[in-house]
DNA sequence: GATGAATGAGTTTTCATTCAT
DNA sequence: TATGAATGAAAACTCATTCAT
C-alpha cells in the first residue's frame, strides 16, 4: 500500500468518526441545538479539525444524511433483486427493507426530515442537494417499481404506483418521527415494527385483486 | 357588552395577531431560523411587545400547537358525530379531516413534530405539555374509535382499532412532512390531497370484510 | 378641612403606600434586582402611576433613604436632648439608639451604603444629594457631640471625637450588612443586638478615664 | 519549563488581566453597573473571550471576591504566626493587616458586601458559595484566635472573643465602605487608616485588664 | 495536519419609562 | 388622576468560524 493511499484511508477513517460524533449528538440535541464544539468533543478532536474535513456545519449535517439515504437505496435495491419472490412478497418485504434501514440508523428519517425541515437544505451546496434529491427520488423509484410489478403481473388492482410508493414512504417518515418523539416521554415504546407491519399488510391487502 | 369584556376580546385579537406573525415566520424560518424580531416585525409590534404576551419564544410556539390541535381534535369530533354516515364513509371522511386541518393550517404536523424533535418541548412548563399530549391522545382515541365502529358492526376486519388509527395519523404525518419539503424545491406542488386519498382507500379496502 | 388640604393629605398616603411597598422589594431583591412593576403590583398600583409621585427609580430610592435618615437623626436627637444622663450612660444609649432605627426599619443601613455603592448617587439630582448628606453629617455630628460632652466632663480621654462618632457608626455599618448578609444563608441570627452592645461598652471603657 | 506548564501559566495570566479589569470597572460602576463589554475593553479583548474564562458575570464577581478573601486570610495568618509578638500587640497588628488588605485590594469589602447584598450568591454555584462562607469563617476564627490569646493570658479581660472579632470586622467593614462612598463626593479622603487605629486602640485599652 | 484561542455577529430577554385614553 | 399598553435601548450570553502557531 501506498503512503498515499495510507493518508486517504486514513483520512476517511477521520471523517467517519466525526460523522458518528455529529450523528450522536444531532440526535441527543436536534439541528440547532448541537454545537460544533459537543461534536468535537464527542470526536475526541478540536472544533477547528471539523473545518478541515467538512466545510460547514451544513455540510456535516448533509453528509450524514447522504450516508444514510445511499444504505437505504442499497438495502431497496436489494430488496428488488432479491430472487424467488413475488410482487406482493416484494411488497411486504418493504417492511423488513424499511425497518432494517430504520435499525441501522434510527436518525435516517428524523434527519432527513430534520434536514428539510430547517432548512438547512437552502444553504447547502446545489451539487449535495442534487445527490440529496437524486437519491430520494431513486428510492422512491425503486419502490414504485414493486408496486408497478404487481400491477404489470395483474396481482395488484392498477393504481397509481408512484402514489403507493409515496404512502409507503410516508407511513414509514411519519411513524418513525412519531416513535423518536414518543421517546422522549415514554419509555421507549417500540411501536414502529408491528405498526409499520400492519400498515404495509393493509395496503398489501387494500390493492391486491380478487 | 361591558368593558372588561371588550378588554378582554382586544387582548384575545393582539394575541391572535402575534400567532398569526409567528405563523409565517416559523413556517418560512423553521422555528430555530425564526428570530423573535421578524416575528415582530410581522406583527407590527415591538419585539418587547411581544414577551408581554408570551413568555418567551418557546411558549409562543407551544401556544401555536396548541391552538392547531385543538383545531384537529375539533374537526375529528365533528367527523365522528356526523349522522347517517356508516364506518366505511367515516374512514373515508378521515381523509377530508385531516386535509381540512392542513388546508386551515399547513403548519400543523409539520409543528407538531418540530416541536417534538427539537427538545423545545423539554424546556415547557409542564402543564403546557400535559395539555399537547392530551390533545394528541384525544385525537387519536377519536380515529381509533372509528375504525372500532366498523369493526364492531362487522365490516372491518378485526385489525387493532388503535394501530389503524396509528397508521392513518403516521400517512398523514409523513405526507405533509413531505409536501412541505416538496414546497422548499419543486414549485408548490399538491399531491397531499390524492396521496392522502389514495392512501385511505387503500386502508379502507385492505380492511374491509369479504 | 378644605378640599386642597384633602387632596394634599391623601396624596401623601399614595407616597406612603409607594415607598412602603418599595421598601418591601428593595429588601428583598435588592435596587437592580427590583423592578418598577413589582414595586407597583406591591403597591397595587400601575407602573405608570408610581411615576406621578416620583420622577424615577432613583428617586424613589432616595426618597426611601432620606425617610430613613430623618428617623435617625429624630432619634439621635432625642437621646442627645434626654435629661438626666451623663456622658457615659448617652454614650451607652448609642447602642440603643441605633438599634431602635434598625429595628425601626433594617433597611436603613443596608440600604444607605447600597445607595452609595450603586452609584445611584451619582444620578440623583443635586438638592436630594445636599439633602442625603446634610442628614449624614448633622446624624455624626449628633454622636460626636455626645463624645465631646465627655471630653469636656473630664470623663473621657481626649480624642478625637469625631473620630470616634466615625467608629461607632462604622461598627453599626458593618454590623447591619453583616447581619442582613447572615440571614440570607443562616437561619435569621441575631448577633446585631449583643455585638454592638459589646461594641459600644467596649469603647466606653476603652475612652474613660482613670 | 514543559509545555504544558507553560501553557499553563499563560491561561492564569489571561484569567488574572481579566480579573484586572474587572476589578477596574466594578470599582467604578458597581456590580449593576458594569456591563462585560466594558470589561472585555479594558482588558483588550472581546466580551466572547470573557467567557473562555468565567461562566458568566457572576462567576468573574465572584472569582474577584474569592482572591480577595485568599489574601485576607494570608495576611492574618502571618500576623497570627508573627513572633515575638504579645496578645496586645497582635491586636494592635490587626489594624495594620487589615488596612494592608485594603491598600492591597481597596474593593475587598465594599465587593464582599456587594456580592453579599445584591443576591448574586443565590446566584452562584455551590462550590463557589461554601469557598466563599469558608474563608470568611477561616478569617474570622484567626482574629478571635489573638483575642482568645490575650484572654488565656490574662491580659484581656474575659470577653466573648468571637464576638470581639465580630466587631473588629464590623468596624473595618463599615469603615471601607463609609471610606469609599466619600470618595465618590469628597476628594478622596483618607480617613480610614486614622479611625481604624483609633478604633482598635480603643479597643484594647477597653478590653485591657487593670 | 491539528489546535488553542479568539471573536464577530447575532439573539433572546429585560425594564424603566412614556403616552393615549 | 390613573393606567393599559407599548417600546427603545441595552446587556448577557452563544456559537460557527477563523487563524497563528
Amino acid at each position: 500500500m501506498g503512503i498515499a493511499e495510507r493518508k486517504e484511508r486514513e483520512k476517511r477513517r477521520r471523517r467517519a468518526r466525526i460523522m458518528n460524533a455529529a450523528k450522536k449528538v444531532f440526535t441527543d440535541k436536534g439541528f440547532g441545538g448541537a454545537t460544533m464544539e459537543e461534536i468535537a468533543l464527542e470526536a475526541e478532536l478540536s472544533p477547528a479539525t471539523l473545518y478541515l474535513y467538512f466545510k460547514n456545519k451544513n455540510d456535516l449535517y448533509a453528509s450524514l444524511n447522504l450516508k444514510m439515504l445511499e444504505f437505504l437505496v442499497w438495502r431497496l435495491e436489494e430488496l428488488r433483486d432479491q430472487e424467488g419472490l413475488d410482487a406482493e412478497g416484494r411488497v411486504r418485504g418493504l417492511a423488513d427493507a424499511l425497518y432494517d434501514v430504520y435499525q441501522n440508523d434510527p436518525l435516517i428519517l428524523f434527519n432527513v426530515f430534520h434536514l428539510q425541515s430547517t432548512h438547512v437544505l437552502t444553504e447547502l451546496p446545489p451539487e449535495t442537494l442534487d445527490e440529496i434529491n437524486g437519491l430520494s427520488a431513486r428510492a422512491l423509484r425503486i419502490m414504485a417499481g414493486i408496486f408497478q410489478q404487481g400491477i404489470d403481473e395483474g396481482v395488484f388492482a392498477d393504481r397509481a404506483a408512484i402514489a403507493l410508493a409515496d404512502t409507503v414512504w410516508a407511513v414509514f417518515t411519519g411513524l418513525v418521527l412519531w416513535e423518536e418523539s414518543k421517546r422522549l416521554f415514554d419509555s421507549g415504546k417500540d411501536f414502529l415494527k408491528p405498526t409499520l407491519d400492519l400498515a404495509i399488510e393493509t395496503i398489501v391487502q387494500g390493492i391486491k385483486k380478487g
